[in-house]
DNA sequence: GGAACATTTGGACAAGTGTCCACATCTGAC
DNA sequence: GTCAGATGTGGACACTTGTCCAAATGTTCC
């Protein structure tokens, strides 16, 4: 299991834990407004100091909750018959969708992931390493690298233009299938 | 002159104009981290209170700057012998330089966008609203919408990234012609 | 100059944030 | 069972944030 810190204990694994699920209730009955780490600590029967040891800010707490998504995402199945087109939509959809299904999650992962406290800063970097691993195996080793940039750019994009509420989660897998096409498509 | 509300006067108007230029320096001189509206509002030679009382956050004040610049930068100048993707190219690089010779308005600017806070929200729709028309004139009339929302997700991205220090805004230009160039090469 | 209106001001306010620390409680090793 | 070290607790603390409002000041128009 992925862990907030390292080097912990699995009693402050365990608390980590129930920190991390309350904040996703709280998220769920109250919305990003609502969540504060002395709210999430009681939720999760807790002492607010106890919460503040774990995670330095509600934004760090956020963001964790993103990479455990992430991490927890089984891989993109790879089909190597299929063309890298198609291996690169897919796995560009399965991204985008992973916080498609808790809207009040998007929106405050958007927010804080961008917070300047650099516990938040090591998560980003970290979430941003995972997604270009995924995105560079589906391409697989031939690739395009301008191609593998040219997603990255778009699947930020898209999930920045969902988070603001000017696209909706759900349309996302189709419009990155369109960019794919269009930065895939045979030359010549 | 634009104005953060609509209806000025002009001595109203004057006031925030102060407040918008304190904001700069102080975001030069202490960062993001130092800029509040009180610290603003005293740079500014004005009471907390009347800061205030033209924006409802550091959030929306941070917002208005980065509108300012934009409807203050002038339209990219349109060839139309060049080809689509040059005057594309054009576009792009001058929308992603908008903020580059600020890093600290820039990286404030990525995180402000995003506040949940509703005059923020007007502005950001406003933005999102002009760059999506200075591409499609630079685009033309008879462009694919397909490649519109291609460099669309593209430019989100591109600050998005460049805001979070993953990339550098002087690349951004260099990169975003090279993305223009993948989305709008010719087919067949 | 004075009335009517618009704008700014100073200060109080409630709420919230993250830090700190002495103390309690738990856990595992012996 | 006891002890040492690791974890959690309660509460005080200094600080910030945005709101509110009555009073002061500025502006416009007659």
């Amino acid at each position: 299991m992925e862990t907030a810190r390292r080097h912990m204990s699995s009693r402050q694994a365990a608390t980590v834990q129930r920190l991390a699920e309350a904040a996703l209730d709280e998220l769920r009955e109250r919305g990003y407004g609502g969540l504060t780490l002395r709210n999430v600590a009681r939720r999760a029967g807790v002492a607010p100091a106890t919460a503040y040891t774990h995670f330095a800010s509600r934004e760090h707490l956020i963001t964790e909750l993103f990479w455990r998504r992430l991490s927890a995402m089984p891989e993109t199945s790879i089909d190597r018959r299929r063309r890298a087109s198609v291996r690169a939509s897919a796995t560009l959809g399965d991204l985008a969708l992973l916080v498609a299904d808790e809207p009040e999650l998007a929106a405050a992962c958007t927010v804080a992931m961008l917070a300047a406290n650099p516990d938040v800063k090591v998560l980003r970097d970290r979430i941003g390493l995972e997604m270009h691993r995924r995105l560079a195996v589906a391409l697989g080793n031939d690739s395009d690298p301008a191609v593998l940039r040219a997603l990255e750019l778009a699947i930020s994009g898209a999930m920045l233009q969902a988070g603001m509420g000017h696209l909706s989660y759900t349309d996302l897998p189709s419009l990155l299938a369109e960019v794919t096409d269009l930065v895939m498509r045979e030359p010549q």
